[in-house]
DNA sequence: TAGCGCATAGAAAGCGCTTTCTAAGAGTGC
DNA sequence: GCACTCTTAGAAAGCGCTTTCTATGCGCTA
């Protein structure tokens, strides 16, 4: 049948212990012993059970990159940079045990998916979770996932949240670090950034309400015009999805309402290019006569014409520092272990100064 | 510590055994007995070792889903779908075992992390795996693809090929079922409509060319070429990758080195808005001045004014049959377990009658 | 009433690793 | 030259499940 570890010690001719430890690389070996194990393996084309491994060492090798939508670059970036992270981490000093396989579980935005699969990670006695994006603000699902996760944290799983808000500090919290976004802060640049070029006619396209990330990008943008004794009109506010579509039809909606509106803020990109389509589609010129602007900073923010002025946030960077923290024995700069990573206004072509400003 | 299965068998007052055919439902257990220990899973919210059980059974509950790119919806659309219906194939009549975790590696295109991840699914003994998107031409790679196949089915591990060629039917092919795309038969029909719309100058945007994708594509594009008499001046073809600014500079190149081209052919939608972009940026109306046409059918390709002309991939279906298949005991139907998955064209506003035709 | 089969549940033997505990040599210092 | 430490490797006991084999009790038929 399949080659085992017995196989393998028995061809170099040591212990199954000796093989063990040779693949393992937590205890000193010989240097000839390791070389006769290694050709043996090699010669066997030996694959370790990884399930008898975890079992044994009750950890597995799994890392768990939770994701809300699997399609959203948003979160393809910081997934793929965070799975690159922590396949090259085998060597990396202060890295947890050999290999680690990191797979990546789409909740599809769903709290219940997001449960279950945390769940599923925690059957697989997962190594590493990671939690990207906000979090769904319901008080019983958020008390659900704290209970799942001090579950996994219990179990030895490290858990790692990448651009989502703390976890309320409690003694002896679950999370091992907090990549926490500086949302808040971001958009308020941004729509100073609009002030400052003179507009006050404003529109916002939100994101889903229940999510965290909604709420503080626009938290940070009303501060914005509060803080330039802007009024805040409710009605500018828009709320859809985190997808184009979405700030197609918000757009329209918001400009036939209000067709003076001079500048649109939209929640992230992808909204934006949405908003673009729309305002072009009904004559509108982007920047003269309608400013644009996203959030993210995804790619596609410089694929059109003009180049979007957005708000950068620097993904590939988050993942890979979340993959990190998720499979070495580093711990998180930053008080209980909250790292805040920055969020800066990128000006491009897409936003003007008001017509006669 | 943690709860076990036996401590699960002590509160119902049954044997470990018995709490085992419980959670697994492969043995007739009284019903009475069966709530007694459901209640004491419950009280004790026991959840299954992993590993542990995976060991005994030599088969795990993971299913992995290899992709090439993970933030390319073409990925993310199949991807999800796939694991929607692995979350819920459970219940399914023909399931193999009970709650399956579906996982997304992403290879980033790349031969080794391809291997890799597969040589770490080996090892997780996953139940099933697969794998999307074109493969990659290189003899050694796919010989080294196919030998880890093998040994992959050996363990009993089910491998489906979803957006595959079939591999060679050998006797014994380690593949389980292959969804294998029409892309030659949707590149002819393509290319076949621009013709009929009188176009014979027409450009050519294709993939990167080590991928069977790019080459089947292509090799539909020459075939409706040569089918309608039209030479094929091969300075009019130009690889790339499967994104947005490939399409802007192949586009730009293309008409810079011949303005005359009435039409450019896109290996994908992604690649076909980039065109449209390099077009429009050269003061080409789409379709009065150059007809632009992509596949795939990606949500994008109707994001835009005008709307894509494209051939039309069912991945929503494809994902959850290849899920299906991966999950349950069905069987492909078809020859040789290869479904060929149709491709349709879908005729919309990016494409036009040359002028004066 | 004896005997048989069926439905249900327990006992126990692993699955293939990891790791603790123990042992055997090989150096080292006095 | 002897006791001691240090390095290296083996023996063996699990890790927590699944599953085969076995046992029990019950409802039948003859």
């Amino acid at each position: 049948m399949t080659v085992t570890l017995a196989d393998v010690a028995h061809r170099a001719q040591v212990s199954p212990a000796t093989v063990s430890r040779v693949l393992n690389g937590n205890y000193p070996v010989a240097a000839a012993t390791r070389e006769r194990v290694l050709r043996a393996v090699k010669d066997l084309d030996y694959v370790v059970n990884g399930p008898a491994s975890a079992l044994a060492a009750s950890t597995s090798s799994l890392v768990g990159i939770l994701v809300n939508d699997i399609a959203d670059p948003f979160f393809g970036i910081m997934a793929s940079a965070a799975q690159a992270q922590i396949s090259g981490a085998e060597g990396t000093p202060g890295a947890i045990g050999g290999e680690k396989l990191a797979v990546v579980c789409n909740t599809g935005g769903s709290p219940e998916r997001e449960l279950t699969y945390l769940t599923l990670l925690q059957r697989q006695r997962a190594a590493a979770v990671i939690l990207t994006g906000g979090a769904i603000e319901d008080p019983d699902h958020s008390a659900a996932v704290a209970a799942k996760l001090a579950r996994l944290a219990e179990a030895g799983t490290r858990i790692v949240l990448c651009g989502r808000p703390p976890l309320p500090p409690s003694a002896g919290s679950p999370v091992t670090a907090t990549l926490s976004f500086d949302n808040r802060a971001g958009a308020r640049r941004l729509t100073g950034h609009l002030l400052a070029l003179g507009h006050t006619r404003i529109g916002y396209v939100a994101g889903p309400a229940e999510r965290t990330t909604t709420r503080h990008r626009l938290e940070g943008h009303r501060a914005a015009l509060a803080a330039a004794g802007v009024a805040d009109d409710p009605a500018r506010t828009l709320h859809g999805a985190f997808d184009r579509a979405s700030g197609i039809a918000a757009a329209t909606r918001l400009l036939d309402a209000e067709p003076g509106l001079t500048a649109v803020v939209a929640a992230n990109d992808t909204i934006a290019l949405g908003v673009c389509t729309a305002a072009r589609a009904r004559g509108l010129r982007v920047p003269e006569d309608l400013s644009v602007a996203g959030f993210d900073d995804l790619p596609s923010a410089t694929d059109t014409v003009p180049a979007l002025t957005t708000v950068r946030l620097p993904l590939i960077e988050a993942g890979a520092r979340a993959g990190l923290l998720a499979v070495t024995r580093e711990t998180s700069h930053g008080p209980d272990g909250v790292e805040t990573v920055p969020a800066e206004l990128v000006v491009r072509g897409s936003t003007g100064a008001i017509r006669g400003a």
